[in-house]
DNA sequence: CGTCTTTGACCTGCGC
DNA sequence: GCGCAGGTCAAAGACG
């Protein structure tokens, strides 16, 4: 819970970002072997980025904080407001527990809180009780941002179907959890409202859409630009830092989840044109989880 | 009538 | 083992 906030990774704002978001601001560029984690940025931004699928520049995009199976992408700004700092106080004590208690599969896994360094592949062997849990939940790749916004629930181009509400321990603030109605699809998203700030809305996307935002059908929206138009996404973010762990697994990983999408599409008969570049493009940027997704030194503020 | 929201109950995992 | 807190389920009601 707290202790996240001491093992999570720090915060890779570099000067520009500073002051934008605030608390500590020493998160390095490179490696940090603290945690196993090491981040990238300046040229190496733009190779990532296409690795994953995001034509976009990073020097025109602002961090704000995701997980992919233990990988850092950077998230957009989000639809209608600024990018803040989250307040993830409650967060992060959210998503230390949800962390520790999903049991990671080779999709999904968590920066080690130790200094576990990933291993290469998934733990071959797993305990009947953690079998049993990774059939229960397997976690999805996530995305987390804020909004400074009077409605919680941001449009984002997908139709979300609300199924819970929970009250968060030290904010006023419930948090709601929404599934998205696609019933192949099994996106998840939490909304919260900042306990400190109570404008700041908190979004975490968890997992994937492995289908087209209802808005792109009818014109056929492919291009991310246009994607991020269509859900306003605000395509002029200031920087942006990631720190990645072991990209080239993350990478896989996140190949094999597009491709299993694309054969949801393909079962489905519908169209086959969902591309991993495409589903990070819009991407089901998930929170809840925002204790580790987002860096210790926006938590602490 | 179908879809969505609300809300209390239930389940699960973690810390003590 | 117990209590707490997060996450999910599902029935009931609201809404268009």
């Amino acid at each position: 819970m707290e202790e996240n906030k001491d093992k999570a990774p720090r915060a890779p704002f570099g000067p520009e970002t500073t002051a934008e978001f605030a608390g500590d601001t020493s998160w390095p560029h490179g490696v940090d072997d603290s945690d196993g984690s090491y981040f990238y940025s300046g040229d190496r931004d733009r190779t990532i980025l296409s690795e994953f699928g995001w034509n976009i520049d990073p020097v025109q995009m602002s961090w704000i904080g995701s997980d992919v199976d233990g990988l850092w992408m950077p998230v957009h700004s989000a639809l209608t407001g600024s990018v803040e700092p989250v307040d993830t106080a409650s967060v992060a004590a959210t998503s230390s527990r949800s962390n520790n208690q999903s049991v990671s599969t080779s999709s999904s896994e968590d920066p080690p809180e130790k200094s576990t360094v990933f291993d290469e592949k998934p733990p071959p062997e797993i305990p009947s009780k953690s079998k049993k849990k990774e059939q229960k939940r397997i976690r999805q790749p996530r995305f987390a941002f804020m909004t400074k916004s009077d409605v919680d629930h941001l449009e984002d181009g997908y139709r979300w179907r609300k199924y819970g509400q929970k009250a968060v321990k030290n904010s006023p603030f419930p948090r709601s959890y929404y599934r998205c109605t696609n019933s192949k699809c099994m996106v998840k998203k939490r909304v919260e409202r900042s306990s400190e700030d109570p404008t700041i809305v908190i979004t975490t996307y968890e997992g994937q859409h492995c289908h087209h935002t209802i808005g792109f059908s009818r014109g056929g929206i492919t291009s991310h630009e246009s994607a991020f138009s269509s859900v306003h996404l605000v395509p002029t973010m200031s920087h942006i830092y990631y720190p990645i762990q072991r990209p080239i697994e993350n990478n896989a990983t996140l190949r094999s989840i597009s491709q299993a999408c694309q054969t949801q599409d393909e079962e489905a008969g519908g169209p086959n044109t969902v591309m991993l570049a495409e589903e990070l493009t819009h991407p089901p940027m998930d929170e809840g989880l925002l204790g580790d997704i987002v860096p210790a030194g926006m938590r602490n503020r």
